[in-house]
DNA sequence: ATTCTTACA
DNA sequence: TGTAAGAA
């Protein structure tokens, strides 16, 4: 199929579709014409991506662990190959770090916030 | 009609 | 990420 397929099928704009290809998520075979060309199997892997990108994963990250993830149908299935508990859970750290940093600035806002409104009552 | 690449008010 | 432009 091609991008405009792989779009309607998945959801996901054309636009977006070659961009995962600049970050090596997608690999398309190309057609004469210079068209992309895809395969069934990419449907499900931009599900994959979706669902990683929404676990706050890199894309460099998920690059490499889309091959170790298999669809069962609906739903993205890791499995484990060599990496992948590592990997998520250095991913977890990072995230635990913006996080404490995000909250840090909230709290930096609630001060100013708090001192503001006293100054006006 | 579709897709491709490149560039950015 | 959208959109526009120019080409295939």
């Amino acid at each position: 199929m091609r991008i405009g397929d792989l779009a309607r099928e998945t959801g996901v704009s054309r636009r977006l579709l070659r961009y995962y290809e600049e970050q090596g998520l997608l690999r398309p075979r190309r057609l004469a014409n210079g068209y992309r060309e895809y395969g069934d199997t990419d449907v499900a892997a931009v599900r994959h991506i979706r669902t990683m990108l929404a676990a706050g994963l890199p894309t460099a990250v998920i690059a490499r662990l889309l091959a170790c993830v298999h669809d069962d149908g609906d739903r993205m299935v890791p499995s484990a190959c060599p990496g992948m508990v590592s990997s998520l859970q250095r991913e977890r750290r990072r995230l635990a770090e913006t996080i404490d940093r995000l909250q840090t600035s909230q709290q930096a806002l609630d001060t100013m916030l708090a001192t503001v409104l006293e100054q006006r009552s």
